[in-house]
DNA sequence: CTTAATGCAAACGATTTGCACCGCC
DNA sequence: GGCGGTGCAAATCGTTTGCATTAAG
């Protein structure tokens, strides 16, 4: 794990006065460590074996948090539900329609792209843009392969 | 209501041997005629009162529908549930995250951005991209004021 | 010490399901 | 007239809530 993405997580927990407890820091490091996009569960079902008593509603409040603070970005899966991802260094995701894999793609020009994106809803509705997503939807290789059998 | 779109949308769904019901008819009405990106519930209350016994049930099975054939698409909401839009000319969506409220925002190129991003995931991941989906979040012009005072 | 954060379990509510009936093609 | 589509109500399950307890700063 980079140590230094993780202090600077902390840092801006710190800046806004929030405390730093031991629940949300193995929450933090999980999301750190692992690029699988979790849902919830997927979070739970891992963390409960070293954290025995570690509810649900913890981690519920822990990422609603980290997605306020900007720490973490909410991503739409194909399920209805809703899946986690460390947002690090920028990148759009590409979710398969069939199995529900998300994929991270690195976008070369993802800054001026934000950028371009920001200006142009500022100019045309006023808004202030705070963050933007971006997602591709389509067949993953394996299941392009699957289902043309 | 520009009925070439709505027929265009017919024959979308006779193309896909998809029988033309009252019901798909009157919610595909609706979508055209709404730029408001209603919730199921929304289009329900719509839609009872001239329609009365209409079920949700069928509501969600339309909007399924719709969306796998391309004709809508779906639009995360910031109270976690799903928004859906009539998605005509390509355009992106700029939401919220004080009042929820989702505006839709025309891009110049957003036909070539789409090109772009679908050349770098198939690049990068083996992806076939079928459709891709772009949101800013940030605050809307009421809700900058509000904030403010 | 003070007060935010947690765990637990119950409550909630949006979405799905099963099945008998209906009506489009 | 066959089969896809619909309505209805019950079941499901992810998420939220309320409150007593704990521990971070």
């Amino acid at each position: 794990m980079p140590n230094e993405t993780y202090q600077k997580a902390l840092d801006t927990l710190r800046e806004s006065k929030i405390r730093i407890t031991p629940q949300r820091q193995i929450i933090l490091k999980y999301l750190i460590n692992h690029d699988n996009h979790p849902s919830v569960d997927t979070i739970y079902e891992a963390l409960k074996k070293e954290f025995s008593n570690l509810s649900v509603a913890t981690i519920y409040n822990s990422l609603q948090l980290f997605e306020k603070l900007g720490i973490i970005i909410e991503l739409p899966a194909e399920d209805g539900g809703i899946r986690y991802d460390f947002f690090g260094n920028p990148h759009f995701h590409a979710i398969c329609e069939n199995c529900g894999k998300i994929i991270d793609v690195e976008y070369p020009d993802y800054k001026s792209l934000e950028q371009s994106l920001s200006k142009t809803t500022e100019e045309q509705t006023g808004f202030k843009v705070r963050q933007s997503h971006v997602e591709v939807y389509g067949l993953c290789k394996e299941c392009q392969a699957k289902l043309s059998k």
